[in-house]
DNA sequence: ATGACCGGAATCTCCGGA
């Protein structure tokens, strides 16, 4: 099976860059992120005539994520249960399909809306970890894929391009992520790449393409009887180079 | 010391992104 995860800096910017990396890649599963549409104006047409079920949990402007299956679905979830927000921004997306659950997340960055801002990152981080806890102690097989705005450790971004206090490197967190492996989910990346310094985001200014000033902040993250049968980690650097990209690139778990 | 580069929405400039 093949998963793969990309953030897309609005679909309807990019969905000629989408098209063209599925005829290449043929993915069981694309999760995308940061969408930036609302429901109806995802063009689901293009991926249906290729042959992929479109999931789509969109909202105005910002946000929203979308899944594309090549396979049945059930629909589990549209927002992160027990995340009690008044008004929930759409950054979840849980689908069950071919017998695993696959959660496909856009975490808050956390840097704007100030200290509330970024207790807003910290619940829904916690709200994660109850849900990965539940679907564990089911032994459901699970894997939580997507835009995590965290760097795990310093490793995880270039020297210079993030202050100490910046929230994708804050203690509380990488003490979230820690957490979440530490609930017995693995780095999808890191299973297969131990030490290897690598990106999957470069910031469109400042050159950091140029200059390899990345982050690594799209994971995956798989229980413990997907991790076993885990086989490749792949990010497709080569999209950050295309005419228009998206800041992100797709990363590819194959298991 | 500061801005840079994008997309979207609502204007003739802003906010969020990471």
């Amino acid at each position: 099976m093949k998963l793969a995860s990309w953030n897309i800096n609005s679909i309807r910017q990019r969905h000629t860059h989408v098209q063209q990396w599925l005829t290449k890649e043929q993915p069981d599963w694309l999760f995308l992120q940061e969408i930036k549409c609302q429901n109806e104006q995802f063009p689901a047409e293009i991926f249906e005539e290729m042959g992929y079920q479109v999931i789509v949990n969109g909202q105005k402007a910002y946000n929203g994520v979308a899944i594309l299956s090549r396979h049945p679905y059930q629909l589990n979830h549209t927002v992160l249960p027990d995340l009690n927000e008044e008004d929930p921004q759409a950054r979840y997306l849980e689908i069950e399909s071919q017998g695993i659950i696959l959660c496909n997340l856009y975490l808050p960055n956390g840097n704007s809306g100030g200290e509330e801002g970024f207790q807003r990152k910290i619940h829904f981080i916690n709200t994660l970890i109850k849900r990965a806890e539940h679907l564990l102690k089911n032994k459901q097989d699970c894997i939580f894929a997507g835009d995590f705005n965290i760097c795990p450790t310093n490793q995880d971004y270039a020297p210079q391009t993030l202050s100490s206090d910046d929230a994708l490197v804050k203690s509380e967190s990488r003490n979230g992520f820690y957490q979440l492996l530490w609930l017995g989910l693995t780095d999808a990346l890191r299973a297969i790449y131990p030490t290897e310094t690598l990106y999957t985001f470069w910031d469109y200014t400042r050159g950091a393409w140029q200059r390899n000033a990345g982050l690594r902040i799209d994971h995956a993250l798989l229980s413990p009887k997907i991790a076993e049968r885990l086989q490749s980690f792949t990010i497709n650097k080569s999209e950050r180079d295309k005419e228009q990209p998206s800041d992100h690139v797709p990363v590819i778990i194959e298991f």
